[in-house]
RNA sequence: UGGCCCAUGGUGUAACUGGCAACACGUCUGGUUUUGGUCCAGAAGAGUCUAGGUUCGAGCCCUAGUGGGCCAACCA
């Protein structure tokens, strides 16, 4: 495909490098997850983004996990990105972990102390901290500042050994206390931590900050450009000077540059917050089709192509943003639509009796798979004298905006005959029980009465009682979806999830409808796109609503 | 009170080294249609935060202001 589009600022970013001494084979990109959480849509643009410009300039992208924080970090995350990642239809070049540098950079370290560069600090966080100073003020040095190199290195050995209780040391970059920018005021480089990390156990008893161990594992990867959140903007100057101290004039230098990250409306993104939904069991996990991650979206039958045709779209900047999340559906809604087979079901069902339909028969129909593509292929579908038809498709009088049944007025019932109201049976409340319509045998789906020849109100889709499958359908609303962004921000987020955001309904399908398998996708006639639940176990057939036909539509069923 | 980043229709992005603001979504109108979906055609909607400056000419460059964001975790 070649495509005319313009470069976004990142490819600038490339393009400038390409033509100033970098080499094509030079390009290295990295996706760097912490593994201690899902992935969701939020990672997807920058998983987007990274092995996009991959594919693009044909480097290798290394899926690095940024796993120095073992309080936090597990195993089955680790498992679950590379599933997403791969589920999204991309590949690394290399699986990296910063832990395999560990060794590496404790050597770099003992090198930064032998060179003055490092000092072991014995005062709490809190004495630090209050040292640090605050962005207007200068810092204060730390007492243990100007340790002699040999205490350093005894100290720094002891910490390594595990011989000091978590909290009693840190090692100290020896930068400057009275730098504008509060990351260079002697950051921390290593904590004491007696836990098991997911890869190393217990080998370590201290563990490089996200800072140290950044750039340097860029840098041992040689990764060209480290791509990262607007967030991460004051980090670059620290990234630079760790840089400084390893560098070797013979090998690539990794940058770092900031793009915004981008935002989606009415979406909780915040692993903190998603967690809690999963540990309060708000949602079933993590994959819950309510949930924003990837792994949800996946189950609420959202497609790879959809999600990264989203991320495309929304380019790259460095302003705030946030994106309507109905554009996200409109990706999902493109997609589906090109490959999803029509099938007919009632959600909300009423009676339809067709009163001059030879009784106890039925005639299978010929319907179309999907309009969109004639390598679909048909379907047959039972018709009889009996059908259910939606409960807001019919109405005693309607005015001329009302495009469906009404009593004396006809519809087409989908690829079958039209009909013509008659009259409604109902119970004592005035609750419709029964709708009974004539039909006109000569109209046949294709028998040469379409809409340009005989003029309809509308096309109702249907279900023969007799032979309908009755199936589950679960309306997901977006429980991932806050009121608005910035209204919890001091109060409890659970207070904004709303308890009624999964309906389950029992519904009624024409049979063909047996024959989907899991995952698959379907678009429910003028419903919306469903799909049947991936991870049902149960023999009746479990669907899940993915996105309505359009946003419009809830408004237009009022 | 300091430093840094950002500022283009409702939303998100574009406009190569300055040359009459473009694309997608959304909205509206009309057409096709066996579903009010899809598809097709078209329209409205910003003069690029404000004020100066440089220039023949500025969304692009400069200055100041305004607005928004980030920065004081032994998180990433």
């Amino acid at each position: 495909m070649s495509e005319e589009r313009s470069l976004n600022f990142i490819e600038h970013i490339i393009e400038d490098d390409l033509k100033g001494g970098y080499s094509k084979g030079d390009l290295c990109f990295r996706f760097p997850p912490e593994p201690n959480g899902y992935l969701h849509i939020g990672h997807a643009s920058a998983i987007c983004l990274n092995f996009g410009l991959g594919l693009k300039y044909n480097a290798p992208v290394n899926l690095r996990f940024d796993d120095t924080n073992p309080v936090k970090e597990e195993q089955e995350f680790v498992d679950a990105i590379k599933r997403d990642i791969s589920w999204l239809g991309f590949e690394w070049a290399n699986e990296c972990y910063a832990s395999d540098y560990f060794q590496q950079l404790y050597d770099w370290a003992v090198l930064f102390i032998k060179n003055g560069k490092a000092y072991v600090d014995s005062q709490t966080s809190e004495q630090i901290a209050a040292q640090k100073g605050t962005p207007t003020t200068a810092g204060s040095e730390s007492p243990f500042r100007n340790r002699s190199v040999e205490e350093n290195l005894s100290l720094f050995e002891k910490m390594k050994n595990g011989e000091v209780p978590e909290g009693a040391h840190v090692l100290r970059a020896k930068i400057d206390m009275a730098s504008q920018n509060m990351l260079m005021r002697d950051p921390v480089m290593y904590r004491v931590l007696h836990k098991d990390h997911h890869r190393t156990a217990g080998d370590w008893s201290i563990y490089p900050m996200y800072d140290w161990a950044h750039g340097e594992s860029d840098y041992i990867e040689q990764v060209s450009h480290s791509f990262c959140t607007l967030e991460f903007l004051p980090h670059r100057e620290l990234y630079d000077w760790f840089l400084d101290q390893v560098y070797e004039a013979d090998k690539l230098r990794p940058k770092q540059r900031e793009f915004a990250r981008r935002n989606l409306s009415h979406t909780v993104v915040s692993k903190r917050k998603l967690m809690k939904l999963v540990q309060d069991k708000v949602v079933t996990g993590w994959d819950d089709p309510r949930m924003p991650t990837i792994s949800g979206l996946r189950r609420r039958g959202y497609t790879p192509d959809s999600i990264r045709n989203f991320a495309d779209s929304i380019g790259v900047g460095k302003r705030e943003n946030l994106i309507d999340v109905s554009h996200l559906e409109f990706c999902v809604r493109e997609d589906l639509n090109k490959k999803a087979p029509r099938v007919m079901a009632v959600l909300d069902p009423v009676k339809l009796v067709i009163t001059n339909y030879p009784e106890g028969t039925t005639e299978w129909l010929e319907a179309e798979n999907n309009p969109e593509d004639d390598t679909a292929g048909f379907r047959e579908v039972p018709f009889s004298g009996e059908l259910y038809i939606e409960r807001e498709d019919f109405k005693e009088e309607a005015n001329s905006k009302f495009f469906r049944l009404t009593l004396g007025k006809e519809v087409r019932l989908k690829n079958a005959y039209i009909i013509k109201g008659e009259s409604v049976l109902k119970d004592d409340q005035g609750n419709i029980l029964e709708i009974h319509c004539s039909y006109d045998p000569e109209s046949k789906s294709g028998s040469g009465t379409e809409a340009s020849l005989r003029k309809v109100k509308g096309t109702l889709h249907w279900v023969s009682i007799n032979e309908a499958l009755s199936v589950e359908v679960r309306m997901y609303d977006r429980l991932f979806m806050d009121e608005s962004p910035d209204t919890h921000k001091d109060k409890d987020f659970m207070e904004f999830i709303n308890p009624n955001s999964l309906e389950v309904i029992t519904a009624y399908a024409e049979p063909s409808l047996a024959d989907s398998k899991e995952g698959e996708q379907v678009q429910f006639q003028r419903l919306g796109y469903f799909v049947v639940d991936p991870d049902s176990t149960e023999s009746k057939k479990v669907f899940n609503r993915t996105v309505p036909l359009r946003d419009s539509w809830a408004k237009l069923s009022e």
